[in-house]
DNA sequence: GAATGCATGGTTTTT
DNA sequence: CCATGCATTC
């Protein structure tokens, strides 16, 4: 029955072939790191373009990066080599909801009152705009943080949330006070015609809801849609994507619970199981055999994953060499950890053996790249560094791009107050005048822009010459005549120049530059940040002037720091282990494998309670592992500085999974003394004298002591949990028992929360208390 | 209204 | 340790 036939089958296993030729009705690969899921996807486009004649268009593809989708785009050109690829859709989540949005301006504008130049507010600009509604709700940011009422917003809008729902939901003051806060920053969004992230996905549902003739065209034009990496989609992506594919029902989805590292952004396994249910005709295909790995490598994955209890029982395994064991190391601190992992690169490097660019430094937190990378500067080799400092994210970037946003939404009022707070122009703009400007533009309903626009005289007529302009102090007056003289003429400038001639006249006129003239390294790495702007807007300049601003300020929205990740060659890689998801190298380098750094602390603070986040700590150590092909080095310090402080640390629990006879241990005997098997203190100064080596063949047994020493020690009397009760939990509320499993002294439940979904906690450490 | 100095607390991870 | 935010001072 199958094509054999085909070209595109080629090189590709009985289970792979089969994901390509189901092209029909819905189809569910739980597909295995290492096992060819990109390779599945790009050959099952190609075969749908070119032996089923299906026109580009009528495809949906949905990745987790722009640069997932980018090249798998160019993957596919290859394959159907000249045919075409011309109105594929393919790119983030994100991506395709913007161009929902975009495409339909009129009905935008109609249905969710957000008019054709919005803008996408970053996180920056969100916990700006929250700290703002805190305010306006009279709370105290410094108790009511900016921070955590965003991530609830956020925890709201993944799962189609309205404040006016959340209100009514309440079961404690600081849910009624997030709720409000919610409601409120809505409010301030939309007077700043501007939408999060979350409503890149959330709005087009609700376009959808609202005008379903709509949401028929999408679905009659995505006859085939597909999605990877859907073990990291949230619930709003799930409805967007099953809302799409409702018409055709041929819906693709690849994905790997095992690798769900996204929990924590409300990335919901149960959209695996819920496909199921909702696809009951769904087509099930395991990939399972691994491709990229040394059969070591795998072996101490699958050993790795295996430990966590929420998973579905599955297997990877592999036909690939036995490969070199896993080299684990133990190094006094973070600088002899990363002295270690640089020499050895050298090492690697030097003997021919491997490239740069095939090698990647992986870590749990973006604070530990520093170190590495002082490391590497007094080196002649070569390194990136994927996140961290985001460059968009830079304030004096930021500034410069208040300007272009301000000129594209005259109504984005936190760009407009973040220019007259950190440009020269609005020097003697103080808050008081601030005031007086707000209060005018309310008045007249207007932007707040327009306040400053009255104060100077236009050339040509304009409504403001209707309409007494507001009265400022003396030193006000001056201010507001300066910043609307040089806003005028930007936009101007705006309607005659191209982006790049823009940036000069901003820079320029705002008197931005005249602050770069110190001559300090560090002004002129600012300055040279900014000016990477400029060639940025460069490349807009064969751009339609009309669109090019738009266009150039939805790509700095939309952006990830993996996108700009450039095929350079030549370039050790440093990177997050989230960044690090659907990447691969010869050589892996994971750092910091150790307790409160991998597993996070706050993993470990949360595991009595909550099983779940320690899982995902799990998970994500197993993407990082399965992301090396020949070499993996795993290592951690037994003293690591944090906080200006030193203080002691202990090797992860996981390494614990990992099988004896896959690794080379090398610990620094040396240094453990103490009966309990912990590492002895190590002084500040004695660090170099004392990583004098021992090789052992096996792990430490200190591991081991460790993870007896994590067993609760206090018996508890506990009540009788049954399956269907329903419960309370201090913290996630109220929720409905759905398996009671007794354990020695204790009993493992899960429980389905209402508002913050399924937990697995143990009774005598949760607390729960039965309603009646 | 701006510059300087002190206190505070924060690091998970990102589209 | 560092960055940020606030208070004090001019």
């Amino acid at each position: 029955m199958l094509d054999q036939s085909s070209r595109l089958l080629q090189g590709l296993n009985p289970e792979q072939q089969r994901a390509v030729l189901t092209t029909e009705g819905p189809v569910l690969v739980v597909a295995g790191p290492g096992s060819g899921k990109t390779r599945v996807l790009t050959h099952r486009i190609a075969y749908l373009i070119q032996e089923k004649g299906v026109p580009p268009y009528q495809i949906l593809a949905v990745t987790f990066t722009n640069k997932a989708a980018r090249e798998m785009k160019e993957r596919i050109d290859r394959l159907v080599h000249g045919e075409g690829t011309d109105g594929l859709v393919m790119g983030t989540f994100h991506s395709f909801g913007v161009r929902v949005l975009r495409q339909n301006p009129g009905l935008v504008a109609d249905k969710l009152q957000l008019q054709p130049n919005f803008l996408i507010y970053d996180t920056g600009d969100q916990l700006e705009s929250v700290k703002r509604a805190i305010i306006a709700l009279n709370q105290d940011p410094k108790q009511v943080t900016p921070r955590r009422m965003l991530s609830r917003i956020s925890a709201a809008k993944s799962v189609l949330m309205t404040p006016e729902e959340m209100l009514g939901e309440t079961q404690t003051y600081d849910d009624e006070i997030a709720a409000r806060v919610y409601k409120e920053y809505e409010k301030q969004l939309r007077g700043n015609n501007a939408v999060d992230f979350d409503d890149l996905l959330g709005l087009p549902i609700r376009l959808f809801d609202q005008a379903p003739e709509l949401l028929e065209r999408y679905q009659e034009q995505f006859r085939y849609i597909m999605v990877d990496e859907y073990q990291d989609t949230n619930r709003v992506q799930y409805v967007l994507i099953s809302a799409l594919a409702d018409y055709y029902r041929n819906l693709f989805v690849v994905g790997d619970p095992d690798q769900s590292i996204y929990g924590w952004r409300q990335a919901d396994i149960k959209n695996i199981l819920d496909f199921e249910k909702d696809y009951p005709d769904l087509t099930q295909i395991h990939l399972e055999i691994n491709y990229r790995s040394t059969q070591r490598i795998v072996q101490a994955a699958d050993r790795l994953i295996r430990d966590n209890t929420q998973r579905i029982d599955r297997r990877i395994r592999t036909e690939n060499a036995e490969g070199e064991p896993i080299a684990l190391r133990e190094l006094a601190d973070q600088n002899h950890e990363a002295q270690f992992i640089v020499s050895e690169i050298r090492r690697l490097i030097s003997t021919g053996r491997f490239q740069a660019e095939e090698i990647a430094i992986m870590y749990r937190t973006t604070a530990q790249s520093r170190v590495i990378e002082e490391a590497f500067r007094v080196t002649n080799i070569p390194y990136r560094i994927v996140g961290g400092l985001r460059f968009y994210e830079r304030k004096e970037v930021r500034d410069v791009l208040a300007v272009l946003r301000l000129l594209h939404n005259p109504a984005d009022q936190l760009s407009l107050e973040r220019i007259i707070d950190n440009l020269p122009i609005g020097r003697g703009f103080g808050p008081k005048a601030l005031e007086a400007a707000v209060t005018w533009a309310t008045l007249h309903q207007r932007p707040t822009i327009d306040a400053f626009l009255a104060m100077v005289p236009r050339a040509i007529p304009s409504d403001l010459d209707d309409i007494e302009p507001p009265t400022f102090s003396n030193q006000g007056r001056a201010g507001a005549e300066r910043i609307g003289k040089v806003l005028a003429g930007l936009r101007e400038k705006q309607q005659t120049s191209t982006l790049a001639e823009l940036f000069d006249a901003i820079v320029h006129d705002t008197g931005y530059r005249q602050t770069f003239n110190e001559g300090t390294e560090e002004d002129l790495q600012r300055w040279a940040n900014v000016s990477e702007l400029r060639s940025d807007l460069e490349r807009y300049d064969q751009v339609d002037p009309e669109v090019a601003l738009a266009q150039y300020l939805e790509q700095v929205s939309l952006i990830a720091d993996v996108d700009s990740m450039e095929d350079d060659r030549g370039q050790v890689t440093l990177i997050t282990l989230h960044s690090a998801k659907g990447l691969e190298y010869p050589v892996v380098f994971i750092a910091g494998v150790e307790e409160n750094l991998l597993p996070i602390r706050r993993a470990i603070d949360e595991e009595p309670f909550d099983k779940t986040p320690m899982e995902e700590e799990r998970r994500l150590f197993y993407v990082g592992v399965t992301r090396a092909e020949k070499l993996l080095y795993l290592t951690y310090a037994a003293s690591r500085m944090s906080y200006g402080q030193y203080s002691q640390g202990a090797p992860s629990r996981f390494l614990q999974s990992i099988p004896a006879e896959t690794v080379k241990a090398v610990t620094r005997q040396s240094s453990r003394t103490s009966a309990n098997g912990r590492l002895s203190g190590v002084q500040k100064g004695r660090l170099a004298q004392s990583v004098s080596t021992t090789y052992t063949a096996a792990p430490s047994p200190s591991w081991a002591e460790a993870a007896k020493a994590s067993e609760p020690a206090v018996k508890v009397e506990l009540p009788d949990y049954q399956a269907g009760m329903r419960v309370f939990h201090a913290k996630f509320g109220e929720g409905t028992i759905t398996e009671a499993l007794p354990r020695r002294d204790d009993i493992e439940i899960a429980v389905s929360f209402k508002l913050h979904g399924d937990k697995r906690l143990m009774a005598s450490l949760a607390k729960l208390d039965i309603i009646e």
